[in-house]
This record gives structure tokens, C-alpha cells and sequence, in this order.
DNA sequence: AACTATTTATAAGA
DNA sequence: TTCTTATAAATAGTT
């Protein structure tokens, strides 16, 4: 869309590829924008450009959003990288049968197990700090810095924590594109 | 962009909403693709249907990009709804200055506290799910539902405080294109 | 930041 | 749903 057709493949100059970043995103949240007031839906976009800062664009919040997705799908399978995730439901709002190995009791146990871990490293953090903190009132620059890191980190993870505990509805599904746009790259 | 220009409003057909809802989610999810290629940047984009069901395309996942956004912007207010950040930084890696009145022991404070309210928490979430277990294993169908579904919040939570505890880098800062889409919004 | 020549997305229609 | 196509919109290269 443009002067001359471009291959998509990283854009090698800094400069141009930090030009280009700014308007696609640009275009992309004005898309996003788009569809969420046509279709009425929820969307949340978060994007780092190339000097690594973040964008977003939402509606209602990325926080909602994405607690949200993330919620619903804490029962799939994740992958490592890359994804075009598509798993249809049947949409009636009940569990999928099939694979379902587990019994009450390991899911239970499962549970106690990872809650232990979370409060042994929640311990170990807020001791690390408590140590920073006690070790004198003279604090270093750098120290001081560090610290703020951690407390921000640990509120990030209440906060989410909270925000997440506020929802639970309906089962969950996936589906992605990219095969589809994959095939019809060039024109 | 197609046979008649369309104002950006509310589709109210129900048929052609989710038309719409497909073919621009198919252009958005590929406009997200181009813009990881070209600037190597991480995306994540998640999207509810007028359905409800949730679509997502992200470069690596979106468990990692949200995480890594909703940490580093835990030291911003929230909003309630329809956001638009804008919050531009030096980039130099460092603390802003300015409106920091907060001490180290109330930070410290602060942390405890929430820990504690966290611990609180979880603990009664965990008797609650215990309960259940234990009242019989003639479960009915809509208590294994239920119990599954608390299994599966709680397991999200953990994952992504997990996967937040993985993260830690710069600071924060937000940049929207809204108000630039709304200056330019009709031709 | 603006300007356009082009390419690309997409609203209707089939 | 998928495809076709006339048209609107995004954007690559330029100034």
C-alpha cells in the first residue's frame, strides 16, 4: 500500500524500521478501534516497538481483556512460541469431555502443591526485600531503584491476581488466522 | 474500503456483524502479523467475538507480552474504561523523578500488607475448594464443574504470576494513536 | 510531518 | 462460508 510493494521480512534500517512502526501502529489500533465499534467486541492490543517501549490500545482495559483470555484458556496447552492458536467449542457453555484424565483428588493436590510454591517464593521475595530495607536508611541509589522494581513487580502480580479473581464465565476457545493469511500472502 | 464507504458505528444486523467481525479480525490479525516481521516487535492481540468467544494472535504469546506489559505499567494509575494511554519517557532506563513521595518503609508497608491480604484470600479460595472436594466423591455434575472451574482460575493465576515473576527490565510508558485516529476520522 | 502513487483491505454481491 | 470485484483506506517512498 504504498509507492512500491514491500516483502515482509525485518526492515534492516533503524530509522526506516522505527518510521514504519509508527504508522502501522497507528494503523492497526485505528483497525482495532474500528472493530471494537462495529462488532461491539472487547479487544486489547499490546505492541513494544523496535526501542522496546509498550503501546496499547483497549476497550474496555487490557486489564480486563486480557485477564480475561487468560483465564479462559488456563486449561489449554501452551506453547513456547508463535502462535495461531484455533480451537472451536460448541459453545453451550459446558466442559470439554475427552481428555479429561485428571480426578478430583489430583487436581486438588495439584492445587495445594503450586500454592505452596507460591508462598515460599512470595516469602523468599518479601524477605530479600525486608533485607535491602533493613540493611540501612543510607541506601544506595541503585539499591533504592532495585527495590522499587520488586515492590512494582509485586503489586503487578496482586493487582492482576485481583483483577482475575473478579472474573469466571464460560469455557474457552481459540482460533487465529495466520494459516489462512499465510496462504494468500502474495498477490 | 469496499463497495460503499461505511460510518464506523454499531453494525446492528446480527448476520452482518459477525460477517464483519471475521473479515476484520482476519485484516487485523494480519496486520499484526506484518508489523512483528518488519520491526521485529512482540505483539499480542486478543479479541472478544460479538459471540463472546475470545480470538488471539500474539508474537511470542500472550501470556508473555501481556505479563510483561501489565508489570511494567503497575506503577500507573488505572482507569476504569476506554483507555488511550499516552505516557512518553526519556528512555534512559531510570526511575521518573518528580511526584515520588513514597519512602522505602512505606513501601515496605505497603508489600506486607498486601501480602497479607493475598494470603488471606487464597487461603479461604483454598478451603472453599477443599470443601467441596470433601463433601463427597459422589460428585454431582455441577459441583466437578464448578470445583474445575476455581482449579482452572487458580491455576491461571499461578501461571501468570509465574511467568510475570520472569520479567523485569526498564520502566514504563504507554503511547496511544487514538486522539490521532479521531482528528482524521471521516475523508 | 505532509504528500501521493500504489498497494491492500474490505462491503456488497454472488 | 468462500470468492469476486468495485471502491475505500493504508502506507512506502519522497519532500
Amino acid at each position: 500500500m504504498g509507492r512500491r510493494k514491500i516483502e515482509i521480512k525485518m526492515v534492516k534500517d533503524t530509522n526506516t524500521r522505527q518510521v514504519t512502526f509508527s504508522k502501522r501502529r497507528t494503523g492497526l489500533f485505528k483497525k482495532a478501534n474500528e472493530l471494537s465499534i462495529l462488532c461491539g467486541s472487547e479487544v486489547a492490543i499490546v505492541v513494544f516497538s523496535p526501542g522496546n517501549k509498550p503501546y496499547s490500545f483497549a476497550h474496555p482495559t487490557v486489564d480486563t481483556v486480557a485477564s480475561k483470555f487468560l483465564i479462559r484458556n488456563s486449561n489449554k496447552p501452551r506453547r513456547g512460541t508463535d502462535d495461531h492458536d484455533k480451537d472451536e467449542d460448541d459453545g453451550d457453555g459446558e466442559d470439554d469431555r475427552g481428555a479429561d484424565t485428571t480426578t478430583l483428588d489430583h487436581l486438588y493436590k495439584e492445587i495445594v502443591e503450586q500454592v505452596h510454591v507460591e508462598e515460599k517464593e512470595g516469602a523468599e521475595r518479601d524477605k530479600a526485600i525486608k533485607e535491602v530495607v533493613e540493611r540501612g536508611g543510607n541506601n544506595e541509589i541503585g539499591e533504592l531503584s532495585e527495590l522499587k522494581k520488586r515492590v512494582r513487580e509485586r503489586i503487578a502480580m496482586l493487582e492482576t491476581v485481583e483483577s482475575m479473581m473478579l472474573l469466571s464465565e464460560e469455557p474457552v476457545d481459540m482460533n487465529s488466522v495466520l494459516p489462512k493469511i499465510k496462504k494468500r500472502r502474495t498477490k
